[in-house]
DNA sequence: GAAAACTTTACATGAATTTTACAGGAAAAA
DNA sequence: TTTTTCCTGTAAAATTCATGTAAAGTTTTC
């Protein structure tokens, strides 16, 4: 899983906020000015970012608005966070595209609470947008298939066709119903086609290709026991 | 469906405007002044303006104050033409709230994709300043690409195609949509054309042309990985 | 009317898909 | 159990099809 970055250069506050999401279960990388907030960008995009609108080096405003530019982060949820209570006002009347502000000081409970509201906003709306199971991971808008990290280079029609299996992870899918979803209803005669496709599927899929099972004189099905 | 109005006092350029729009489907109503707009606005609202601020009898910017009070027509997509280069930042930096801007002499097919993206863009989301990939930057004020330093020149389509891409970095977009959203929902039969541009964009980005990869039957993506 | 932008045509290329042919092995029949 | 049958797995060859590319043609811009 993704950690959530926090960008803060008072020590006392960074501490804070670090402290009390790690505590209850995120991972936490913190920084205290924009320069090496930037550099650990290069290698690792957070799950969500924590922003202090002053900071040593750069702006608050400047960094999100860069941050939104970039395709890698234009889409990372975004809490601006601020001393003044006036500035707030006038960070939202902007509206640079932050997800969410919180004026300093505040309570533990409530930075929580509203990481945790956030993660559940940006997570919920992209739903059926990937499929798992284990480590094998189908990412529909990438169109493209993970084992764990690495990435697999799957044709169209076994595209397709993990996709309709994993879709249907632990029923059967007869061989009609296969090669009429993925084929086409018009798909004539008896061929070896399928089989074909099944056999290089989970050859690609590696030791991932076990998941796949022959159900004789059925189809196949898809499951991880 | 709802007309575009044309106000615009060189009877030339409205008539180019006009057949251009008629041309790709529109319903279009011309008029060569403020007064006779005015009177046609009592009887019906249109669905986007196309407005000239020299007028004879009334200034551009005046009428869009008025237009942008009313509640009839508050929420109008209006496009600015102007004749100047100069006048147009003057224009803009009063941000009377106009929805886009053009300087005369304008090519018929820009002013389609700006009539077209303006009419999109009222029933989406807005549009973003720049996008950049890598050491790849498209800046949406400027209309224009950099890679690092260096200024890459890209025709219109080519621009709208990477801005696309770009938009859409790291999901797949299929060649139907590419092809309905910057060509025009109506463009007909199977041609080369898509693949001719993705060509020449690729080979202007140079080595960031790798960034746009095939997606093959499906259409194509742009990611740094 | 020249230049630039865009589109079409025609063909090349190579990846993706299907076919062919046969091997292997589970279930059914003997 | 043995035999037979039928279904599935596999490899290699054949074919199909989407995309890439160049060059010529058309439209648009200035």
């Amino acid at each position: 899983m993704a950690a959530i970055y926090v960008v803060e250069d008072d020590q006392n506050i960074r501490e804070i906020e670090s402290f009390a999401l790690k505590n209850v279960g995120y991972e936490v990388e913190d920084f205290d000015c924009a320069k090496s907030f930037y550099e650990r960008l290069q290698h690792r995009t957070p799950m969500l970012i924590l922003l202090d609108i002053m900071l040593p080096d750069e702006d608050g405003l400047t960094i999100l608005k860069t941050l939104r530019s970039r395709s890698e982060t234009r889409k990372v949820p975004i809490i601006m966070v601020t001393a003044k209570t006036t500035e707030i006002d006038k960070v939202k009347g902007l509206d640079m595209g932050a997800d969410d502000y919180m004026t300093k000081p505040f309570g533990v409970m409530e930075l929580i609470s509203r990481v945790k509201a956030l993660l559940r906003r940006s997570t919920d709306g992209g739903e059926e947008k990937s499929l798992s199971m284990g480590d094998l991971v189908l990412d529909n808008e990438k169109r493209m298939v993970y084992i764990g990290k690495e990435q697999v280079d799957l044709t169209f029609k076994e595209y397709e066709l993990l996709k309709l299996l994993m879709r249907n992870a632990g029923i059967v899918t007869p061989r009609d119903t296969i090669l009429d979803r993925v084929w086409g209803t018009d798909f004539e005669g008896e061929s070896r086609t399928l089989d074909m496709h099944i056999k290089t599927l989970r050859q690609k899929l590696k030791s991932d290709g076990k998941f796949i099972k022959t159900v004789r004189n059925v189809g196949y099905i898809m499951s991880s026991d």
